[in-house]
DNA sequence: CAGTGGTCTAGACCACGCT
DNA sequence: GCGTGGTCTAGACCACTGA
């Protein structure tokens, strides 16, 4: 009984929708430790008492943590939070720093340079400008824990962010600068993974032998217009760095 | 209005929900091209009054479209049949196969060698059953159009699927096979990409230079009781095979 | 302004797991 | 039989887009 004052008060009026709310709500709970791995959450009509929604609103943000891979429900049987914690790069698009943060390690980065340049035409293609037309290019080393894990080149459309090329990326991630100064919000990524050779002057910042194999990222970022703002080609340390998927089938009868 | 009798007959009285019928009937809409790339859909009242469902209904098979990647909704403005085509892999859990056909590749297989073998510690862990249970150990080539792309070795536990050491996969998908069989739905999997140096009789099999780097896949694969039934490592060409993914954000406010 | 999708309600019936 | 989640209905109000 007295667990039940501690469920967030979701208010009806805020701009934010109640399914968001509580979402948000449950992950904290998930995430905080309140609700753990492998126990069995209220039942619908409880939460639905407890948040004081309507079960179709309820539902709807159950499922989205279903999505996530954070919740597993089971059909006369109960709902219950994951056993075995998905890691990371599942549960949807992140930036770098919360993607470490999420493993617990500390995101660095060293930014070795930045500066504008006039757009390949691969590139303006890719961010749907006109060819020459300037881009902000950012080289970075990334770090997870103080030791190097890779390297970051992205290329931004300039007229779309101007004076991006003088922001201080030390300790900020790149995503949360452009929301803070230019109101951007990612939405959607396309990436591919291949894998290459890294040798020189890559191999020395990554501190890796000449010629190790590690992972190549090429990634196209989306805003909530579905507008590309952002393509990054990463090379990334194959023994710090993997890829984990979590996949869910479509559903057949 | 003729449009209309090409509508599949939605059957209430169907075992499988009307938003899985509906789903799947605007799903081969797409792919077989009826609609077309950026084409607008009818809007929801439309498609509720062709489908004869409710719109909560409607929106719910829309949604599931949504997050597959095939379609992209704009509040005030309709929805849309997604432009750039997502590539396999990030609609989801599939079959190497289903994969294989989506790229337009025959897929094909080489059985190496199929027996039984007592659980190492490891193994009967993942897959929830004693060590030294037998398992059932299916090592394949497999192929894309007729050239080597990867090698494949799955472990099965052998008390739940007795006698699978006899059957022939050389032309059939396991997952059809697990499911014609046994009756095993695949529902789930975990997948973990690394990469690895292939040499000797790995290398041979792929016909690449010895020391060639590759993706080290391991997965392990659920059915809809949430049960491991399969583990999986693989290797794969790294020139022929790549990492497709495509994220979506979490909505932020 | 009319039309679109986004959110939400308060019910209903069903299929499944357990006891 | 009872409680669980799965599906579905017929409404309602809102926010956004574009003419």
């Amino acid at each position: 009984m007295e667990d039940l004052a501690h469920y967030r008060a979701i208010s009806k009026s805020s701009l934010i929708p109640m399914r968001y709310q509580i979402e948000q709500d449950m992950r904290e709970r998930i995430e905080s430790g309140i609700w753990k791995p492998g126990q069995q959450l209220p039942s619908e009509m409880e939460l639905c008492a407890l948040y004081k929604v309507s079960r179709t609103t309820m539902r709807q943000a159950i499922s989205h943590l279903v999505d996530e891979g954070l919740i597993v429900r089971e059909r006369g049987k109960g709902s219950f939070i994951r056993d075995s914690m998905i890691t990371a790069g599942a549960r949807g698009l992140t930036s770098f720093s919360d993607e470490m943060a999420a493993l617990g390690k500390r995101a660095g980065a060293q930014v070795l340079s930045i500066h504008r340049d006039p757009a390949s035409a691969e590139m303006a293609k890719r961010l749907r400008i006109k060819e020459e037309e300037p881009v902000v290019v950012i080289k970075r080393v990334r770090y997870a824990n103080e030791s190097p894990i890779g390297i970051q080149v992205a290329s931004l459309p300039s007229e779309r962010f101007p004076g991006l090329e003088t922001a201080d990326l030390t300790n900020q991630s790149l995503y949360t600068y452009l929301q803070q100064r230019y109101g951007v919000v990612v939405a959607e990524a396309e990436e591919i993974f291949t894998i290459t050779s890294i040798s020189g002057t890559d191999a020395q910042l990554l501190m890796i032998a000449d010629g190790t194999c590690g992972f190549h990222v090429e990634r196209l970022t989306f805003d909530d217009n579905k507008e590309p703002f952002e393509f990054v080609t990463s090379l990334m340390r194959s023994d710090r760095y993997r890829i984990q998927l979590f996949l869910r089938a479509p559903r057949r009868f």
